[in-house]
DNA sequence: GCGAGGACTTGGGCAAAATTAC
DNA sequence: GTAATTTTGCCCAAGTCCTCGC
């Protein structure tokens, strides 16, 4: 398949810089598209009559469908979420529409429901796979390898490719992230008249399973996915897209750090405007360019408005409200501090305290005149405004743009600032985790510490005490100045390893790295550097930055 | 110009797989 | 060989931005 991969990109490089002019022009997407269509979720065993569900005390036997739903609540017992009376009250909704009348009319009260007995029964059955043989594993590796070879690839333009998601979600209990109001309703099981099939009108059309149908067949190459339904819980379209080592999604990665490319080259004017527009005359354009400089300095979302009820509350830049800043005209020993604090993407926290210039925090004390804390900071903008405004700045510019060229041009000027020639390979590496880092922390991608995070880090430092124990051993015993230099070399990697992974307890590299740095960057720190790239990417992330390995030597410059 | 719907990117968590330790 | 630990890939939710119909 490496050949395959590489074929797209030849057929591109050879005619460096001629990209606009191979894409269609009527904004098709391909010519051809075939595949087999997604492998849907395994149908509902019931239980054994040995597992008991107890109401109020009394044994029931539940008709396959609440029994199927009462399990996805029985799975979730150890989670904390199970005890949210949201959840429960969602749940308990949803589940009750799946009960035969005579159920319903029993099962009133969710508390009075016990489903430790189903809980246990799952606990067991999660022991017994891990129990299981050899063989027997080696046989579900083997089936679930036939699967992905048989529907895990499509044919798009003469060219076989990995599909991203050819599984449809099993059905369950929807959770969402952070606050949200639907958490517990029951995500229900998607069928083949569920689904739509976008595949070449000359292609073999997928068949659906016996006896079933699909909702439609369509030949829309317009679009890049092969199939799509409309989930419950929101009543958005989920799709099947290719992996993103396929053409289509590099093309457009590659599409994307172009853009950020351009803007680096009009950035200053862009800044010098809106900083003029701080002092405008119009409430409108004084808003937006405080917003966008804060959308700029500080790598904030863009923030489209959400409906209110329909999911968590958070925000972004154009959506934050005034009880997300608070002016400290003095703190400390710095002036004019904006101090952020609100839930953004995923319920994330950020938190920022930051001094400005004068202009922008007297235009912050202008927009909070005369508000409640509910109300928006911004009243006179919104996201299309703002990109409407970028889009007349430079041709494709909109908010995310700047959070893609402030990564990279952050990572740039890291590996540049921290990089040392004569560093040792680990040294070399954790400087680009440090730089890397530096993104991740200006992007806000948090995680929480791994839980096993203090003992991982005692079992290291346990390590490093024996190898300097070894060292100092080894110097007494005089031995040779090699031995002891390779000793010297282990120890300096496991405090290396240590640093790096002190740094990193809260942060998450990997969205920075997967989705806001310029693959090209990395690969030419690699070359300039003598590092091997599999040292920066793993096998996964090689095949998506396939596009970058290909074309970026030492001098590339983002 | 706008609101809803549609398409596509971005996001953290977690289970499975791989690797290392014992 | 097995257990512990780390890494990887999957899952699917939650954003951004565009299109379409009026």
């Amino acid at each position: 398949e490496v050949v395959n991969v590489f074929c797209w990109l030849c057929l591109h490089f050879q005619h460096a810089g001629g990209w606009e002019e191979e894409r269609s022009t009527d904004g098709s997407k391909w010519r051809f598209l075939e595949h087999k269509g997604p492998v849907f979720a395994p149908p509902y065993e019931p239980l054994p009559d040995k597992v008991k569900f107890y109401y109020d005390g009394k044994l029931m036997k539940l008709a396959a469908p609440a029994e199927e739903v009462a399990t996805f609540f029985a799975k979730m017992l150890d989670h904390e979420y199970t005890t949210k009376d949201v959840f429960r009250k969602n749940f308990f909704k949803d589940w009750r529409k799946e009960m035969t009348s005579e159920e319903k009319s029993k099962i009133t009260d969710l508390n009075k429901c016990n489903f430790a007995g189903m809980n246990e029964y799952f606990k067991a059955q999660s022991e017994a796979r891990k129990q299981m043989s050899k063989e027997e594993k080696q046989k579900i590796k083997e089936d679930n390898e036939r699967i992905l070879q048989e529907y895990g690839f499509c044919i798009m333009d003469n060219h076989k490719e990995r599909i991203g998601n050819f599984r449809i979600e099993p059905p369950g209990l929807f959770r969402g992230r952070g606050d949200h109001p639907k958490m517990g309703m029951l995500k229900r099981r998607i069928r083949p008249e569920d689904i739509i099939i976008n595949c070449s009108k000359d292609s073999k059309h997928p068949k659906p399973p016996p006896g079933t149908k699909w909702k439609e067949v369509r030949h829309d190459n317009k679009v890049t996915w092969l199939a799509s339904w409309t989930e419950n819980i929101q009543g958005s379209i989920k799709y099947i897209m290719l992996n993103p080592s396929s053409r289509i999604k590099g093309e457009k990665d590659w599409q994307k750090y172009e853009t950020a490319r351009r803007l680096k080259k009009c950035v200053d004017r862009i800044r010098n405007q809106y900083r003029e527009d701080w002092k405008s005359k119009e409430m409108r354009i004084r808003q937006r360019a405080v917003a966008l400089y804060f959308i700029d300095k500080l790598a904030l979302r863009a923030g489209n408005e959400k409906e209110e009820g329909e999911t968590a509350d958070t925000v972004g830049c154009c959506s934050l409200r005034v009880e997300h800043i608070n002016l400290y005209p003095k703190l400390d020993d710095q002036e004019y501090v904006v101090e952020f604090d609100f839930l953004g993407k995923d319920s994330i926290r950020y938190y920022n305290r930051i001094p400005v210039e004068k202009r922008v925090f007297k235009n912050l004390q202008l927009f909070l005149e005369n508000k409640q804390p509910g109300d928006d900071l911004f009243d006179r903008l919104n996201t299309s405004i703002l990109n409407k405004h970028l889009q007349e700045l430079m041709d494709g510019l909109t908010a995310k743009v700047f959070r893609t060229y402030n990564a990279s041009i952050t990572l740039q000027q890291q590996l540049k600032e921290l990089s040392c020639s004569d560093d040792s390979v680990p040294a070399k590496i954790l400087s680009y985790n440090r730089a890397n880092r530096a993104v991740a922390i200006l992007c806000n991608h948090q995680r929480a510490p791994p839980k096993t995070f203090e003992k991982s880090m005692q079992n290291l430092q346990t390590k490093i005490d024996e190898k300097q124990k070894q060292l100092s051993a080894a110097r007494k015993q005089l031995k040779a100045r090699k031995a002891v230099q390779r000793i010297e070399e282990q120890l300096m990697k496991l405090q290396v390893q240590a640093t790096d992974r002190e740094e990193n307890k809260q942060i998450a590299l990997g969205t920075s790295k997967l989705n806001y740095l310029d693959p090209r960057i990395s690969v030419a720190w690699c070359k300039k550097f003598g590092i091997p790239i599999e040292k920066i990417y793993n096998k996964t992330q090689r095949e998506k930055f396939a596009w970058a390995i290909d074309m970026a030597e030492k001098d590339f410059e983002f």
